[in-house]
Formats: structure tokens, C-alpha cells, sequence
DNA sequence: ACCGTCATGTAATCGGTTACATGATTCT
DNA sequence: AGAATCATGTAACCGATTACATGACGGT
């Protein structure tokens, strides 16, 4: 009920999942997350828990529990949980993200170029073509977001495809 | 003196430049950090003093006292470091690293493109011309490692122009 | 009926961030 | 000398990950 929540991105993507479905206990957003978000932006399905409830508490979610069985709880968006996400995506991102490629910081500290590269071209070739698989079921429909995300991840991978194989090519 | 830390990025990060530099201060480091790694991946200073405390209790920092003074703890790589460090280099990193970009998600979650890119180009911009600058500062010096993944990042940073730009230019 | 695997959840731990605090140094 | 800024460090908090645990279900 407390008016103020830290909102991570984490946050941003529960709420932003749980707009799209309407009520999703968390295992069913474990669900969404792997078919949506998770290609570019994973994390534990324990944080779901967690992080459920505490939008919970500070009154962005609705929590609902099954009578029978199990007792799960049902979450869904408040109007302030509505209002919060808009906020969210209306507020341009200033920064650039930071790379944080565990390969490229290999690599700046001497890690040897062929051995991370082989291992690199083979991981990002396989990521690549996961993302044309995904990109065929695209029927056109709104919203568009899902999908343009889509296209700036297919570009991400031919760049670093593109900047391995130099590098391994110039490694004689 | 125990065996077993969980070398994060974090740890690589100290365990490198200690490498390079020899011996330092956390605050030394901090300054480090910020002309080299801290372009593309960055953390709070905080953390410097906590890592390496960490590090020194696992045995692989040797931590010398001040006598006088500020009494500051300087550190420098213990044998056992040295060949964590070597360990870590070695092993190739076979997944790819997540983009995990707020602007991206962002647009996922529906955010305006127009919004959203404006920002975006300003800023991929802005870091583009910091790269250009650093990169005027290679002299063909040994080690390498640093400026190969600076061109991966000037390379990220032109792909993420364009799509933002192509982005922008399709919005009418 | 049993076994393995998937579904579902909780608890403990840990790394990372935020906030704060004090000593040194420079500028006016 | 006082104010402002930089240097240096600690403590508290919080989000995220790891580990663990139990219930359901499909196959043989």
C-alpha cells in the first residue's frame, strides 16, 4: 500500500507482462518470460515471487488466492500498477546500456582471441538463428514493440558475428 | 586463506588490474577502473573495497597496511591470484552476454520509438565520439586486449545508431 | 506402483547499490 | 580562515541468485 517502489527493470517487465495477459499467477509469468523477454533479459523464476509481492504490497498488483488445492495467488495490475508502467515506458532511457559482455572483458584482459572467438561464433550463430525462428511466426499483429526488439537483437548478433570472425581472421 | 571464492567479473576486474598496475589502493583502482574497463562496464567504488577484502580473505590478495597516516590497505596478487586470474582468462565464455538494454525493453513494452530513439541516438552518439577519442590514443603498444575490445565497442555503438536511426526514419 | 521429470514455492545467502561520514586539499 | 571539492572509507539495505523442498503427473 506504501506509495513508493524502487521500479527495476525487473519490476517493468512483470508489470508489463502482466498487462499483456491480464492475471497470471508467477509460475505463469516464469511462462511469459521464456517466450518473450527471456530471449534478451533473463533472471531466477524465484525473483517472480518475490518481486510479485512486492508490487503487491506497494499496491501495483492485486493478489488474489485459489481457495482449493494449491492456494496460488493470482496477481493482475491496479489502476496504479497501470499508471506506474505507462509512467515507465513514457520516460526515455538517457544512458546507453553497458555492454557487459563477459567475452569482449576476456578479451581486454588477454584472454587469447581464437579460443574466445571459436567458442563466441558458435554462440552467437546459434542465438541467431533462434531469432529468425522467432521472427517467422510474426503475423504483422499489434503491438509491434515484441517484434522491433526482435529486429535490434538480429542486428546485435550479425555485429558480433561480424566482429569475431575479423578477429579470428586476422589472428593468423 | 580458504580455497574457494566465486570469481565474478567483478573479481576478474581486480584480479587484472592488480595485474597490470602491480600493487594498489581500492581508491587506486577506482581511478583504474575508470579510464579502462569503467567504459563498458562499470560499478560503484563501494564495491571496490568489498571485493577486495573478499579476495584477500580467499588468499588470493595480499593486503600490506600504512603505518602512518590514512593507514590504507594496499593489495597485490598473490601467486594463487595470479593463477586464478590466468584460469579465468583461459576459459572460454560460451554464452552470449544478454543486451539487457532499458531502451530496448523499453520499446518491447510498447514505449514510442520516436521518444525512445531520439534519446537514444543522442546518447549512443555522444559515447561513439568517446571511443573515437580513446582510440586516437593507441600507440600499437602491447598488451592488445584493450583496444580490440574497444573496437567492439565502437562497432556496438554504430549498429545502435542505425537502428535507432532506421527506427526513427520509419516512424513517419 | 514406482520413477523420473515438470510444476511450484520458500529460505538463506551474497553481491551490489545507496547513503552516509570524515580526512585532505585547493581556492578565494 | 572558511568554503567547496576531492579523496577515502564504512555501514545498512535490497535485489538477485542459489539451494532446497514438496506436490503433481506422465510413462512403463
Amino acid at each position: 500500500m506504501s506509495t513508493d517502489v524502487n521500479l527495476t527493470p525487473t519490476s517493468a517487465i512483470v508489470l508489463g507482462l502482466l498487462e499483456l495477459i491480464g492475471e497470471a499467477t508467477p509460475y505463469d509469468l516464469k511462462q511469459a518470460v521464456g517466450t518473450t523477454v527471456g530471449h534478451f533479459w533473463t533472471f531466477q523464476h524465484a525473483q517472480l515471487y518475490t518481486e510479485t509481492e512486492r508490487l503487491s504490497k506497494a499496491g501495483l498488483l492485486k493478489e488474489t488466492r485459489e481457495d482449493g488445492g494449491r492456494r496460488r495467488k493470482h496477481y493482475s495490475l491496479t489502476a496504479k500498477g497501470r499508471q506506474a508502467l505507462d509512467e515507465w515506458r513514457a520516460e526515455p532511457a538517457t544512458d546507453v546500456a553497458e555492454l557487459r559482455d563477459l567475452a569482449v572483458l576476456k578479451l581486454f584482459m588477454g584472454g587469447d582471441p581464437k579460443v574466445l572467438g571459436e567458442a563466441q561464433l558458435a554462440a552467437h550463430e546459434a542465438k541467431l538463428q533462434e531469432y529468425y525462428a522467432i521472427r517467422k511466426l510474426d503475423q504483422g499483429l499489434e503491438p509491434r514493440g515484441p517484434w522491433v526488439a526482435l529486429e535490434s537483437g538480429i542486428e546485435h548478433e550479425k555485429q558480433m558475428i561480424r566482429f569475431w570472425r575479423r578477429l579470428a581472421d586476422s589472428a593468423a
